[in-house]
DNA sequence: CTGAAAGCGCTAACAA
DNA sequence: TTGTTAGCGCTTTCAG
């Protein structure tokens, strides 16, 4: 019966076989089988909060190429509690996953080391560690961030914010990181520019802090958002202020989610590929299951600017000493 | 080593053992067990579609109930095609999953029936078969378009059309069947009120079914439709035919899907307890599971409405023939 | 090239 | 109350 030694044995009895097995009902037993070759054809994916609209269609992305390999996707949410993933992980690993797919890891995780060290094939999706561990893949959120400013300063923005997310996650540096870049190749003073850190990627942690920094900071034109939720929060905190978008301040975002083209005004904002860096992530690690050659270094995949109705030229005069 | 039959072993014995098991780092093989016990702690989940912002938080609740239950989720998506759900059910079998929660069920899916007469336990979330097979979990829908109704008939409207979504999810003829019945409470004649039917719960579905619908009947004073996508693209047909929400024509949705409150003006609709409902269908299933009793008809879990700015009375005059 | 047998790690039934 | 044993269904090795 089995596929990989046809041609070794008579075309006769192999034929015998699999009518007799057709004709049985005969279906092989998975977990029998699991325990005899120690491998359990399952993948654990653990994930910060199904809830948040890009994690689904990055979870989508990785059990579609699951799927189509024949594995098991065994799904672990963390509910963005970092404690939570070394107990997540473990009861993977417990439960005999081949490998681990990981998209809820914070900067200092000890989790990936610790399953470097143990030899447990393992991928990050869209967050890594400040020292590099294990193969990551994302998307290319600093040329995302460079394009945002690009697009501002084309405009004539000099006078340009950030609102940061949570300091714990490396897509909050490496995005911060590119803003001061980018603004640097403009020609502008990084250490200048005001930036404000949010405690999460919400709408609800954004419009207080966005709020503070739009009044205490009236001279800035424009916004770049750690994210569009972060932005959302910005553009809850104009409104409450009487500021208009785009009139009198610029704001872009991150990730392009579900819905925020619709607003009035439509969000500028970088698209990101979530579907494909589910499964880049998936057929990474399936290469490292079956043996062949795979990334250990991070894949970037490419986004892509969005530009809609937050962003103009700042009003005249605003640029004024 | 058994916790369930500690006391009937003498405590020296127990603590040696015990001693021993922890000196050795003896842990459990679980698929061993699953291979003894035929039973492998697994529970297969099938979802349409991952990506649509209504699925990730049930999946959240189905996973939190079962992780707190020691059970793994395994996640396959059908991507909304009908024809692979018994692939996917199938699968999970095989995997020797020892239960199944399936959200993807379309009206007359024939895999409710054949997990019936398997003896499968199995139950439905968010959309049911026409036949009553297994039981069911489901936000009350019935009774969050009646109040949407009610909202609206209290606001003075009277001419009153519904964006039904595709007639095979069991969704769509529950929450038209309800605005039927609702409107004829409200005095109205329901086989006058024009029902139009989008392929799709998508804004790119709806727009054009919104577009058609509007043109061909002005008259209408207020759009009840099928969920919240359906009313975005009813949203952006008005805009394109420069009708205005709430001026010209009110508009309200269902699910209050994320950024829906956020968009000019606010959609006015019935917000589900998203999460709660796949905790509760966990628990139906880990009932049925571990042989207590458990409900094998529906249940219904409470909705809110949600009103917002997309709905006022209708504009003086609209109402006269 | 084919058939037989051992054993993966566990649990449940049984004997002491 | 404790220790022993058979066997879940498969794969792999070894003898025929």
């Amino acid at each position: 019966l089995d596929p990989a030694r046809a041609g070794r044995v008579a075309d006769a009895t192999a034929a015998r076989v699999a009518r007799s097995a057709a004709e049985l009902g005969y279906v092989p037993d998975r977990i029998a089988r699991s325990l005899r070759t120690r491998r359990s054809g399952m993948v654990g994916v653990v994930v910060p909060d199904l809830a948040n609209p890009v994690v689904g269609p990055i979870v989508r992305g990785i059990e579609s190429v699951l799927w189509g390999a024949g594995l098991a996707c065994v799904l672990v949410d963390t509910d963005n509690d970092a404690g939570r993933e070394a107990d997540a992980v473990a009861g993977q690993r417990d439960r005999g996953c081949d490998g681990l797919i990981l998209a809820s890891v914070t900067r200092h995780s000890p989790v990936p080391v610790a399953l470097m060290a143990a030899g447990v094939p393992a991928v990050l999706v869209t967050r890594g560690t400040d020292e590099p561990t294990l193969p990551l893949v994302s998307s290319d959120d600093a040329t995302g961030v460079t394009a945002l400013v690009g697009h501002l300063a084309a405009l004539g923005h000099r006078r340009i914010a950030y609102l940061a997310g949570p300091p714990d996650v490396s897509t909050t540096v490496t995005r911060l990181g590119a803003f001061r870049a980018a603004c640097e190749r403009a020609g502008l003073d990084p250490g200048e520019l005001p930036v404000r850190s949010c405690a999460a990627y919400t709408v609800a942690a954004a419009e207080p802090v966005a709020a503070d920094l739009l009044s205490s900071q009236p001279e800035i034109t424009a916004v770049v958002a750690g994210n569009d939720m972060i932005a959302v929060g910005c553009l809850a905190a104009m409104e409450r202020m009487s500021l208009r978008c785009p009139e009198d301040l610029s704001l872009v975002g991150f990730n392009d989610m579900p819905l925020v083209g619709r607003l009035k005004p439509g969000l500028t904002t970088v698209s990101i590929p979530q579907r494909e860096i589910g499964a880049a992530a998936a057929s990474l690690l399936l290469d490292r299951l079956a043996g062949r050659s795979f990334t250990t270094a991070a894949v970037l995949l490419p986004t892509s600017l969005v530009v809609r109705a937050s962003t103009s030229a700042p009003r005249p005069g605003a640029l004024a000493p």
